[in-house]
DNA sequence: TTGACAGGCAACCATTTGGTTGCATAATAT
DNA sequence: ATATTATGCAACCAAATGGTTGCCTGTCAA
């Protein structure tokens, strides 16, 4: 599976605390993602190519430094593929769900 | 943040695997999850007990066998805080995931 | 009651992960 | 030309992760 790898890119808070501040503002280079951050610029430059590689940042070099944007489309395809899956059979497992719930409770 | 569970209940394929599994027949024992899977059933144990622990699936016994039940609210609560972040020119199909669960806590 | 079936617990293991430090390279400013 | 700034690369480390095996407990059926 190919989302697999934007799944685990988002599994940590550090690199989802990255695609936050490029989501509000985009096109920021390393040094700006790494201010405040508590760990070494080599981690947040792990993290950055982490997400690189599932596709949810592009980067551009301009001179010596190196600006990243964030790309919404994979996030999307999860909502839209995946989550959607997940509403097509909320009713149905939510009164599973329920139902269970209620026969624990008769014992 | 809460969140951070379910993120990584769902960065493992092969919990996905069993979200999907559950999805398409709700309350299957464990053995039941596990036919097929290229794992011991203690892999699997552990990871309902992912699953579990992020709120995406409940439990219950029923004699000696465990029936296991899907979750879809924190899937749900993630696509309406988090993700809904990403997909702004998407905000439509979003108002319709929002209406639908509004309507579904109503029964 | 005895055996088979469903699941739980704990120890152990290899690999992955998230992080570090130290040094190197490329572009810019003075 | 030189110092400074922005980033890259590689080795290393501890902890988390995903998995195994072995054995134990509880429940059902014959």
């Amino acid at each position: 599976m190919q989302d697999d790898d934007v799944f685990r890119a988002l599994a940590d808070a550090s690199r989802r605390t990255l695609l936050d501040r490029l989501q509000r503002r985009d096109g920021q280079t390393l040094n700006e993602l790494c201010a405040g951050l508590a760990m070494t610029r080599q981690a947040v430059t792990k993290h950055l190519a982490i997400l690189q590689s599932a596709n949810l940042i592009a980067v551009q070099r301009q001179g010596r430094a190196k600006l990243h944007f964030i790309n919404p489309v994979p996030i999307n395809d999860i909502a839209e593929r995946w989550i959607s899956k997940f509403q097509r059979h909320h009713l149905r497992a939510l009164s599973a769900l329920k139902k269970a719930l209620e026969e624990e409770d008769h014992e």
